[in-house]
DNA sequence: GACACTTATTAAAAATTTAATAGAATTATA
DNA sequence: TATAATTCTATTAAATTTTTAATAAGTGTC
């Protein structure tokens, strides 16, 4: 088989992952083909059990098209999700399931320089452990916090931050295609390609978590900026509080609004007397204590939700900013603080109000994800998905090997 | 001949425009298509008079390229660059050069709801006069202030501001092809394709005039977000200063910054006794009046130098915002203000300084636009010339007819 | 039940690329 | 300094890709 052909075949195959299910005549238009040459290549692949038949659409008003969508076991990604503590590393099917276990790693991006090592060498015994042939694997997608240069393939926030390359590493160790990049940018991609956002041209997706990140949707794709590093938005300078923030700075978004802020403040309050139901919380138990804030707001604590309100104001004139720059279509509340749900909405909505030009915030919408954790997942996978199209067919690999 | 032939030779074309001169190699990775088939489509061009060949390039290792260039009476381009009181209608040739003269028009946009009725009387005229046959003008290109959407051809803040089409109504008068855009908007297009952000990525371009503009190339495109209304620039909350902007909300960054601001700065320290060169300041006389203070900034006076150098700190705390959220590669500031020249450049810097992550500061350049008053003409001129690959080849038009 | 509309398939035509070859310049080698 | 090797450009012919046009097959609407 051509190159070409290959290539288009690849470029179906991206298209029937991230739709589910399409027509032959929907599949000419998003890859811009005629309705013949889909129709030959989209036989070849039925042929040889790539994708299958799933039935019929309904009628737009003339002979109703056959659907077709990817064969559920025809390939999968390994997905890995990181944040400052944890990692998580999964295979993913054609049809984003999840096949077989969940492994979790503690991996403390900063204090130890040797997390890519060890994550190479887990996700070596992980993809030997789970039994899925090598061959089947399109590829590892990395999603990690910190300034991310995804086509270098360098991390310049954790790891001594030296500028050694990740992706040769992993693919190195593993013999498998790799891409990173960072958490907030694969949240976006995911909730842009999978979630609330999809179809969507212009969209911010705004990662409510340990700091605040932001992943953008602009004119159709997703936005990375000259080097990788668009959407700081934790640290945009907005307040006068002298707080430093530890990016060295003052006055960061962030120093009021990220939930590890959040949780600092509730400690805080509660010693100086403020009535609560929250109990238990602890700066060294960030992830138990963000929960129970969240809990006890959704149960309508009044301390709890006074300080997610607090937050979302102030979040709320940060997207005030986006909106006048980016004029996007949608704004997404995603990441593990928008668990808490419609709480943020209506202290967001009022900092537009007031910030906002009425012209340019007429036609936004605001939405909270329904991603939720997933979302992390889903864009690692994303990742290498989108780009399945780009990467040469047969691309050389190694046999899985031991790291000594 | 083709449809498909017709598009390619227009994507030739444009890409001559906006280059000057061109190899076929070159123009073979420009459109992305196989040296032999540039090579006929070029030829054919030749042929027909479209394009001359211009010398020999100097050779990179190997043979020397023959280079091609538009002939630059092929085609023409009507440039229409308005400001809030002042029109200026050009015809530019395949040359980018103004052929003729340059006709200007008094035309109060927020005063005068006949603003576009009488803009196209002044193009059928202008155009009549100047004596270019109507086949041989691609379109007519207009910048304006303003939330303007270039697809639905409206322009929301002025006249009247009640959405009806500009394009149609314009099109319709003169009988030839219009686009319209937001004055910013065609300075960043102007300084990517031909002036100082050439060839670059992601740039943002500040235009320091009435208000402070931005137009943005984002991923290698101009962007203008999902209504047409990215870069309000002017309207993000950066003060708490309780002054009243003109948008209605308080604490923009234009109520400190715009030359507007500036000159009524100026004249409220020298009544209040400030000692200075700058005399003659009036809030009547505008366009003198910013002159008279960057000249005296330029020519030493210690307070049109303070004056500036304020305005440029704030302006610098904003783009320190959007070197966060869009980390882009190029700064450019351009636009009448941008006249005084270097003195912006060590506030703004200073600015940056203090705001930005270093990580993400260090790869930026800022530069002073050279294209001056010139921006704004050759960017409409560009919007015409950006998209004339997508126009079709024989759009009906009728002849040109008075407007009674 | 005629008509309009959408999908599916086939054959013919057009667009586009690949491969092969020659020309013209630079760089390397002796 | 001459000569060979290499690099890049230009042109031609053959092969491939891709589209257009024509036709048939289902669906909904008037």
């Amino acid at each position: 088989m051509s190159e070409k052909q290959s290539l288009y075949r690849k470029s179906l195959i991206k298209h029937l992952y991230f739709s589910g299910k399409l027509s032959c005549a929907e599949l000419s238009v998003l890859t811009d083909k005629s309705l013949p040459h889909t129709a030959r290549a989209l036989n070849d692949l039925l042929e040889e059990g790539v994708i299958v038949e799933s039935g019929l659409a309904t009628s737009t008003g003339g002979r109703r098209p056959q659907v077709y969508s990817m064969k559920a076991d025809f390939m999968y990604v390994v997905s890995v999700a990181m944040d400052q503590f944890i990692t998580h590393i999964s295979i993913l099917d054609m049809a984003n399931q999840v096949v077989g276990n969940i492994e979790r790693v503690e991996l403390n991006l900063l204090t130890n320089p040797q997390a890519i090592k060890e994550l190479a060498q887990h996700l070596v015994l992980y993809i030997q452990k789970e039994g899925i042939p090598k061959e089947k694997i399109a590829g590892i997608g990395i999603g990690m916090p910190g300034f991310v240069d995804g086509l270098k393939g360098v991390n310049y926030s954790f790891f001594n931050g030296n500028g050694s390359n990740i992706i040769n590493y992993v693919e190195g160790v593993t013999g498998l295609p790799v891409m990173i990049d960072n958490d907030s940018s694969l949240i976006a991609l995911a909730e842009w390609k999978l979630g609330i956002a999809r179809q969507r041209q212009n969209a911010m997706v705004v990662n409510i978590g340990w700091g605040i990140g932001l992943g953008m949707i602009l004119d159709g794709s997703l936005f990375r900026g000259e080097n990788g590093f668009a959407g700081e938005f934790s640290h945009i300078p907005l307040f006068t509080n002298n707080k430093i923030c530890n990016c060295g700075k003052t006055g960061c978004l962030e120093t009021e609004t990220s939930l590890q802020v959040i949780t600092g403040k509730a400690i805080e309050g509660l010693q100086q007397g403020r009535i609560s139901t929250m109990k238990g919380l602890s700066t060294e138990r960030l992830e138990e204590s963000s929960r129970i804030i969240m809990d006890a707001a959704a149960n309508g604590d009044k301390y709890a939700i006074e300080l997610i309100s607090d937050a979302a104001y102030h979040i709320g004139r940060g997207i005030a900013i986006l909106i006048h720059i980016l004029n996007p279509g949608l704004i997404v509340l995603s990441g593990r603080g928008a668990i808490a749900g419609r709480l943020w909405l209506a202290p967001v909505q009022q900092a537009l109000n007031e910030h906002c030009i009425p012209k340019i915030a007429e036609n936004i919408e605001i939405k909270i994800s329904p991603l939720g954790f997933n979302a992390e997942r889903l864009g690692a996978a994303s990742l290498i998905m989108e780009h399945f199209d780009e990467l040469p067919m047969h691309r050389k690999t190694k046999s899985l090997q031991m790291v000594s």
